[in-house]
DNA sequence: TTAGCGTATTGAAACGCTTCGACGATCCAG
DNA sequence: CTGGATCGTCGAAGCGTTTCAATACGCTAA
């Protein structure tokens, strides 16, 4: 491999200023950085990121840590990493990938410098991975958000407006019981941030629409779905409008509907709240609230390397959420407008 | 943070004496050992990436090129991805993301000593990152079979053998008439490795077999899946046993069949290849042949560390299929036993 | 003519680690 | 007792960059 010196001396000129023609920190007059890159591109000369690592702190890699836990929609997931790998390169870094079990690799890759700066997904209410990476040198941004971000910027779908916004339409539309099939016991039990959020923001409309909302954990299973529709519709059978918020059970909840002879879009007006993708990909063309992952993973990166450059304050970002209606929504039974 | 220097000092040793204790390349007496272990807990020392990196050429990172791309399903990438994370900490590295656009990605982290080794999953049939990945210091492993893989190590599993195996199943069962609903025509298109190894073993086994065989390329989505089943039906109306390839796309031909009037268990006899958490997920438990995508993944680790450390030759590993008999498939029109 | 300035370029000192050769000490065989 | 191994430790030379201070070279202004 040729260094930086064969380069140099190629061009006729120092080690210094093949490395300021590259990282253009200093001006270089046209023809020697012609020279230069003709060099350069005859000896197929490419840094060595150690070595540049060493000297300048910088490594050009961001870490990305990733849940791969049960209870997560992995297409979800997919899309956040994708956000985060694609915008990356924009800023010309690239994402080694940690996964959840790999607590220790925060340490690892914070205090071994392997990494600039780091994207954390799937936060619970009070994480410990949060205080870990607050005391770290690198900027980090979670996609989520704790109930102490400890000064780290958070970005994520405003899940308690979308909350809220889901019941809005249902209400609007003239449902008066309503209902969320929402996530996983797991994921409850972990003080997911984004589950929490929902509900609250769900139970507040509600309450202030003056409608009644009946709330049932789903396991991502065709059994777990099934289950949860037969004790919806087992305790609160008035129900007339659904949300879900579980892109996994989504395709069994409606088969399990459609099993007992509910048609939805008619007898049972479905929202859910997943991927526009996802929302399009079910048997019926679902009424959703957009979970915007790969925006989200971008405008994540697009934050971490704002406080990376500048000295930026920390901030949160939650997005507004947008509702589009499709087939599986219709007016309810007090009629529609409310 | 502190340095080896920091340590040495702290331990009463010399900078190298820490060194080899870390990296256990020289045997040091237990009291010293034991010194320098107590001041690098106490500094809370972590030896910096960059500058390893650049005096050992050892990165301790594996580069994975996972492709991300339309008609391959998230689910299965992403089981193998977990698999080469997982696999990949067991050996002390990390794993850097490289996705599919990224094929200068394969010269920046080859070039730039980024990384140790790499894997690189989607391997189509003449694969333009082949070739430059063949060319590379770094040893590699494809998880796929290109048609010519230029000396470097490849893993998957036995396609060819998966596709007799269904047959013969279906076959030996009684039935006559079978089908393929297949990958989606991009997939085809690029050759993937996969979808034609497939294909071949699925068209070897009916011929010795005596068996007629219809194959549908089919869209991972709702209308692509109905188009199939639908076009299968017409083309080869007397078909009683059907074998899935494609993940995405398999609820929705179960949905499209039991909307014709189609009891897939009875009328009609459905083997799907695919991971068996997938299987099990549909309405009914699934007869399968596995796609052990983690373990895939894992095995592809081992391969290129095991080419990493001593001077192992190429190899290439196809795994044997495995077919689970579950509730998707029954006797044929022949009776069974064929 | 010279002092002073700005611009393009250079030299050399880091950056933090690994590793090779060397060295002193200890041990055993002869 | 001596010569040669063996064992544990050390010193120093890299590894390939970046970056700071310094320099060289016209300029212009005085």
């Amino acid at each position: 491999m040729a260094t930086i010196d064969d380069v140099a001396r190629a061009a006729g000129v120092s080690t210094s200023t093949v490395s300021y023609v590259l990282s253009g920190k200093r001006p270089i007059s046209a023809p020697t950085r012609a020279r230069v890159e003709r060099a350069i591109e005859k000896l197929g000369y490419r840094p060595h990121a150690g070595a540049r690592a060493l000297a300048s702190s910088r490594t050009n890699v961001i870490a990305l840590m990733a849940p791969l836990r049960v209870g997560v929609s992995v297409p979800v997931i997919m899309q956040f990493v994708a956000g985060v790998v694609t915008r990356a390169r924009d800023f010309d870094h690239d994402v080694l990938l940690l996964t959840q079990d790999d607590v220790s690799g925060l340490d690892r890759v914070t205090s071994g410098s392997m990494v600039d700066a780091l994207v954390m997904m799937d936060i619970e209410a009070d994480d410990p991975r949060v205080p870990l990476v607050a005391a770290a040198k690198q900027p980090t941004v979670l996609i989520g958000l704790p109930e102490d971000p400890e000064g780290l910027s958070c970005v994520d779908l405003d899940f308690e407006a979308a909350g809220r916004l889901a019941v809005r339409h249902l209400a609007g539309a003239g449902h008066t019981d309503v209902a969320l099939i929402g996530s996983p016991p797991e994921v409850l039990r972990r003080h997911t941030s984004y589950a929490e959020r929902m509900m609250r923001g769900l139970r507040n409309q509600a309450k202030s629409s003056g409608v009644t909302v009946d709330v049932e954990a789903c396991d991502s299973t065709p059994s777990g779905a099934t289950e949860a529709v037969d004790t919806l519709l087992a305790t609160a059978p008035d129900t007339t409008g659904i949300i879900v918020h579980n892109e996994g059970a989504l395709p069994h909840v409606l088969a399990r509907l459609a099993d007992r002879g509910i048609v939805v879009g008619t007898d049972m007006s479905v929202v859910a709240v997943c991927p526009t993708d996802v929302a399009l990909s079910q048997r019926i063309p679902m009424t959703s609230i957009d979970l915007p992952a790969e925006d989200i993973g971008k405008v994540a990166v697009d934050m971490v390397m704002a406080r990376l450059e500048g000295e930026q304050p920390s901030e949160t970002r939650l997005l507004a959420p947008v509702l589009t209606e499709r087939a599986s929504s219709a007016p309810g039974p007090a009629g529609a407008l409310g």
